[in-house]
DNA sequence: TTGTATGCGTTATCAG
DNA sequence: CTGATAACGCATACAA
């Protein structure tokens, strides 16, 4: 393996002046600089980071630890915005995941310490509180997508569920629409909270009784095995005599089946009944005819941020806080005025 | 930082001594080992992995680099296969995507070297042929998902879509239906073409003509930014006098459009026609109702079969070649006998 | 069964 | 501006 000392050699020079070129450091004559890096170019050479980092304790690298990355493809965005941060800042990407097991979650902190690694990015793949298994050890962690259960006081970076299901019920509300029907996430997801209360408060507020809501349940039970009663609700919803002229789903995979509810039923989108999403999944939002109008999830903007965000921490530069990040209203064609 | 010394001088033994324990060498007292270990829990002392790989000159770290994770849900997988088998088997995984830039390519498989990773994990999330943008850097390397387009021989693993579409075709014949109608996935991605020839000569075999075939293009374009004819090409094939019994479809996300067209022309599925998907992209096959019927890309196996596979190509134990990895059928009631 | 000495590829120190 | 040398944390060879 071609080390700096061979580069030194090649080049008629001392290791430190080597190291001098490599890490752009001043005092070195323009001829000396261009002498070393021929002879880094001719001899292929490239800096061993193991060795850098015993010497300065900084590896440049983050980690992410993940719950369930395969159950959800909905927030791989997550994992994409680290990364271009990464990638933008010359940092390197240690990656796991804990598939849910507490144990396998303290097996990867202590892994990611006996990498050195300068930082941790905790993220989740559904909007939750969560507590870190990190036992002993103790490493600058940014929540993204979720934030800590209990006493730890870690920065975190979340989407902003309220503020997303707020402009969507005004969205609906401003189309003339006053009978209303919603279809609720699984009630342990802390967005689902959050979506109903904006949707009952921004109905309350403009007006709406609460009879003029109709909101069911249309998933429960854990994650990766919750029961499913979309297709049923949905059926059920809009058979009433009374029956909505929009809904609302908790997010845009469950809209699949309010669609395909609707349809068997004979009712035509949007003009018999509108619909409108969240999360903007594209593989889903793009694909109903007519195309979805739904709520983005800023996941991209998430994993960007967090990196962001992790790098002050670590850095020391800024005192860091929770933030929130707004979701976008993207409008297509799911919806109609009535 | 707590070093193997602080232990030794904690236990009363020699650096060496804890290097044994640490190894789980031979030739360490019951007694000393002991000392040793309460030493190691009482100080939190955690191995440098820098420091050892500057040694040893072994990483037991494997990179993975990606194309696009984001824009495809789908084989996330193959990425939660590796990490799986990386956390059985003591590895750390590096991650990083190029975004489809070659020059960051370049880039990453730098970064890699850097960290003197023992392999690489080249993964697409289209099954496609590529050249890795390797430059100078010479690391083991087993491909998933994709195999190189030119000279360099490396071995690869990839999904076998003529058997999966085989097996559709076949399933679909076997429950009586002649007539046929196939809406092609985006023939730049190569799975695309193996699963038209599968279905063609199937249907051949077994005695259809190809006017029984109604075979109409569904997307086309750059990956990414693709044009996307599926629900008008649906509606067209739907609205034949003599119209197909049965629909196959070049994916699982296609068969959204091809459901909300049936019902939108009062076509019950499957009493009026059946329909079968690729790939079980869950998110999509179980949220549609009926379930849908659909071939399991093997992707999780994959990402599992080709970490094990680059790691014998490491360890130089075996002389590995290319695989492919069967689908599975997945039988849903998308479809009906006729 | 245990310990000592040396070297891995860097960066840091300090002298030239 | 440049270089000699120490030091980082660990593993390896060899000695005890």
């Amino acid at each position: 393996m071609v080390s700096i000392i061979s580069v030194a050699k090649a080049a008629g020079v001392s290791n430190k002046t080597v190291s001098r070129v490599i890490n752009g450091e001043p005092y070195v004559t323009e001829e000396t600089r261009e002498r070393v890096e021929k002879a880094i170019r001719d001899l292929g050479y490239i800096p061993n980071m193991a060795a850098r980092l015993i010497r300065s304790s900084r590896s440049n690298t983050f980690g992410i630890i993940t719950d369930y990355v395969s159950t959800t493809p909905y927030s791989v965005d997550i994992v994409r915005g680290i990364q271009d941060w990464a990638n933008a800042n010359g940092k390197t990407i240690l990656m796991a995941n804990t598939g849910g097991s507490s144990k396998r979650e303290a097996e990867i902190w202590k892994m990611f310490q006996s990498h050195r690694i300068d930082g941790v990015l905790y993220v989740t793949m559904y909007r939750r509180t969560v507590d870190p298994q990190a036992g002993d050890v103790r490493i600058p962690t940014v929540m993204i997508n979720c934030r800590p259960q209990t006493h730890e006081l870690l920065p975190s970076i979340e989407p902003d569920d309220y503020q997303g299901a707020q402009d969507l019920t005004r969205y609906l509300l401003g189309r003339g629409h006053r009978k209303i029907g919603y279809i609720r996430l699984n009630p342990i997801l802390l967005g689902a909270q959050l979506r109903l209360d904006a949707f009952r408060k921004t109905a309350a507020e403009f007006g709406l009784a609460e009879s003029d809501l109709s909101i069911r349940l249309g998933m429960e039970g854990p994650v990766g095995a919750e029961k499913n009663y979309v297709f049923a609700v949905a059926t059920e919803m809009l058979q009433q005599k009374d029956r909505p002229t929009a809904i609302m789903s908790g997010n845009d995979e469950m809209t699949i089946q309010i669609y395909i509810a609707a349809m068997a039923l004979g009712l035509r989108i949007p003009e018999d009944v509108s619909i409108v999403g969240f999360d903007d999944f594209r593989t889903v939002s793009l694909a109903l005819k007519p195309e979805l109008t739904t709520a983005a999830l800023p996941y991209y903007d998430l994993g960007l941020e967090g990196a962001e965000l992790l790098n002050s921490v670590v850095t020391g530069n800024k005192v860091p806080s929770s933030r929130v990040m707004p979701c976008k209203l993207v409008e297509r064609t799911s919806v109609r005025s009535v």
